[in-house]
DNA sequence: TGTACATCAGTGAACGCGCGTTCACTGATGTAC
DNA sequence: TGTACATCAGTGAACGCGCGTTCACTGATGTAC
């Protein structure tokens, strides 16, 4: 049982290799959308032949389903940072929004315009949940009780998706509202939706914050 | 001035096929997403030639532009029959809901992934005002008051986007939060992020719509 | 340390494909007298 | 109503392009003895 055993040179290029292929993915991705992404210009890029890529990659959709899980892997490692600091909803909502303002082309991966057909990969559902049970963890944490609403009684028969986490279903509901309050938010920001309107969108999303913290108050 | 004269049959015939055009495309769209758009096969689809669609649009960039404001402009027309309706902000919010359920792909074209690039269209732009006027309407017309928070003080220094809207900083923040907070859960429903989760998307709606009348009780 | 072999990264040619777009043309439809 | 001409929809060939992917190959790097 020795798996860990030292990386050879190889592999630790290839390892490189792989790296340099996504980060050249991601900034083609930045400069014409996900759905111009194409492995001969990244080779290009990189100053190789297309062919070449096909030694890393088997082929442009599984660098793409790669590509997906690393955001989400990189959007859960965001606020799993934050939550193992010990950050509340409100710490874990500027990790959020940190990590999103940082790669909103990963962001819109995860959370932007689904591509018909396209089923993301397994991996994905379980980071999901992986980051359910950090906001479920953080608003059970928080001190004073939730007041119980109409669609908690609804919740409370379809939590399927809960980890089994032992909260009850306002702190559920909260979760969800955080979820998709602040998704609101960010995305109409991340799209350009308020560049021209004048307000600092950083405020409108604190004051969703404030909204939702302020329930336990 | 006699400008709208009877149409002759080659303007009825041209009316009907451009439509055709762009119905077809909303297919594609719907069945391989807005990147996959292809003239060719718009027109294979509907019995032409490649070219002949030339004679309708002036070319991909052209037919796209035409989409985009058709859906602004659909999306305009259903909040405006709502609206015309004397709907007050629930009212609105269910036309919201109903017409991204029926037109998904129309909605994630206004408020979806933003393609590196590409400007959506001037009057675009003046339909959105156009739209936020009436949900400035519906919560100005709302009985109550809106207690005031610190992100209205903000807001009231940045209204320039109010379309000269009589209505305080507080509505202002109220019609921002149903847009924001309507279209976080919209957006995550259409693209199917809830479907695993179970429960009912139209009672989170509800919820959140409830959550925003609320302030006014 | 030196040689023989295996592994593997990368190349270049080639495949078929569908794309947007242009062009010169045909044939049908509409208009003017 | 009939003829002469103008308008315009649609065709088919052709353009250059970049795509994903396969294949047989070269040459460098690593491994075993």
């Amino acid at each position: 049982m020795e798996k860990p055993r030292a990386k050879t040179p190889r592999e630790r290029y290839r390892v490189e290799v792989r790296a340099e292929i996504k980060e050249r993915a991601w900034e083609q991705i930045a400069t014409a959308g996900a759905s111009a992404l194409s492995l001969n210009a990244i080779a290009k890029q990189i100053g190789m032949s297309g062919p070449a890529l096909y030694r890393y990659y088997a082929g442009r959709d599984d660098l793409i389903t790669e590509l997906v899980k690393d955001a989400y892997r990189g959007l859960a490692d965001a606020l799993g940072e934050a939550s193992r600091a010990g950050a509340g909803p409100e710490g874990l909502a500027h990790a959020l929004r940190g990590w999103a303002l940082k790669h909103p082309q990963r962001y819109f991966l995860i959370y932007g315009t689904p591509v018909p057909g396209y089923h993301a990969p397994e991996e994905t559902v379980a980071i999901a949940s992986e980051m359910m049970a950090m906001l479920l963890d953080a608003f059970a944490a928080l001190p004073g009780d939730s007041p119980s609403r109409p669609f908690d009684t609804h919740l409370a028969d379809h939590r399927s998706w809960d980890g089994g986490h032992p909260a009850g279903a306002a702190v559920l509901h909260e979760a969800l509202a955080f979820w998709t309050r602040l998704h609101g938010v960010l995305s109409l920001e991340l799209a350009g939706h308020f560049d021209a309107m004048g307000f600092d969108p950083a405020r409108l999303f604190q004051a969703e914050l404030d909204d939702l913290l302020a329930r336990r108050a």
